[in-house]
DNA sequence: TGTACATCAGTGAACGCGCGTTCACTGATGTAC
DNA sequence: TGTACATCAGTGAACGCGCGTTCACTGATGTAC
């Protein structure tokens, strides 16, 4: 694989592409196969060296979506200290969930979009990766309770927070006032479990 | 208003405009402000007459989305015995918002599409009209806990199931084993929140 | 009851657009000898 | 080290498509007299 300077032979095209794909999205520019060439510097044909068709440029875009936002929690987590308890642990995910949707709304709705094809591609095992990083924390703060109907409430939670905020139920500004929402959210849903009746599993 | 079978001036083709998208989001044909109106056995061009663009029948749309899933949750909730729990009601909610979503895809996702320009249209009405179902329903169920928070949340969760269900993180198939997920995780949820130390609101 | 007319909801042809995709091609690269 | 050649990643022109939207128009309706 050569780096020189070629204009003809672009070295990696592909990364290239799916990179330019995921700077539009986050741009809000209009998103196609012909756009993500012109911004590659490449002419319209050239992405067919590299993917089947459209769909499967989407999914690669998807897969390098899913990879960053499991880093984002990933990394959201470290910053919790570890004395935190498990409220501050669960809004913390939920709040860098909801950033990164609202940091990159085109991106999450393309990865959670209605192209989901191939049901054992790489987007469905990057999918399941993110889900992983989910339930480890859950084990890691209910070692009790813990279970994948937890991993699951929590995953739709800030699944939803994420969607409603993109699609202005919620005001997102500033960044601040979401976090404010997030942890508010998380604290009620903590605090009506409480005093009840506890329902057998 | 005439009814006559007339078939140059329509009678309420506003209308059955609407009807024609919502059955051809429903039916998961392609659609198009061309194809809905080709549905409606009317020119490419007759949908001027009642919508200034494409977008104006989008949310036109969307309203309606609103209102039946408003209906939804409000008969589901008929449908639970007065002598039941929280978890019970919860879970009914959650049910029936799940089960719209998956009964109308399309057209769920676009009641919550991008497309939400006008923040006071009547869609952000219709959607707030829902939100108050919610609230109502919690501010039953949770007569001392009840929140804007807890409602948020709710909302939220019940959307994020939706969504993931949506996007096949989860089988959507048989609906029993949908209702079944969905009781699991609020009832998750509740027990999550008992015998810990009870955070500051 | 009958006629003239304004109104307005439709028609249908046309516009320009950007899209995904295909095609025959060409230029750069790396390997065999 | 130098030449011949296979490979392959790019080009650029072209295709057909359906879209949203505009336009001058026409036919049905209801009202005034």
């Amino acid at each position: 694989m050569s780096t020189s300077g070629s204009s003809y032979h672009h070295g990696d095209l592909r990364t290239a592409l799916v990179s330019a794909a995921a700077e539009m999205l986050e741009t809000g520019e209009p998103y196609s196969l012909r756009a993500v060439a012109r911004r590659a510097g490449v002419s319209p044909a050239a992405p067919y060296r590299h993917f089947a068709d459209r769909s499967a440029l989407d999914a690669a875009v998807a897969v390098e979506g899913f990879t960053d936002l499991s880093a984002c929690l990933t990394d959201a987590l470290r910053a919790v200290p570890d004395s935190a308890g498990p409220v501050d642990m669960v809004s913390a995910l939920g709040v860098a969930y909801v950033s990164f949707a609202l940091r990159r709304p085109a991106l999450f709705r393309l990865m959670f979009g209605e192209n989901c094809g191939d049901p054992d591609g790489g987007r469905a095992q990057a999918s399941r990766q993110l889900e992983s990083v989910l339930t480890e924390v859950l084990s890691r703060s209910f070692p009790e309770q813990s279970s994948s109907s937890l991993t699951t409430a929590l995953w739709g939670l800030a699944h939803g927070l994420a969607f409603l905020h993109l699609d202005g139920e919620y005001s997102t500004e500033p960044p601040a006032e979401i976090a404010k929402r997030v942890r508010a959210v998380v604290t009620a849903v903590f605090n009506m479990g409480q005093g009840l009746a506890s329902p057998s599993t």
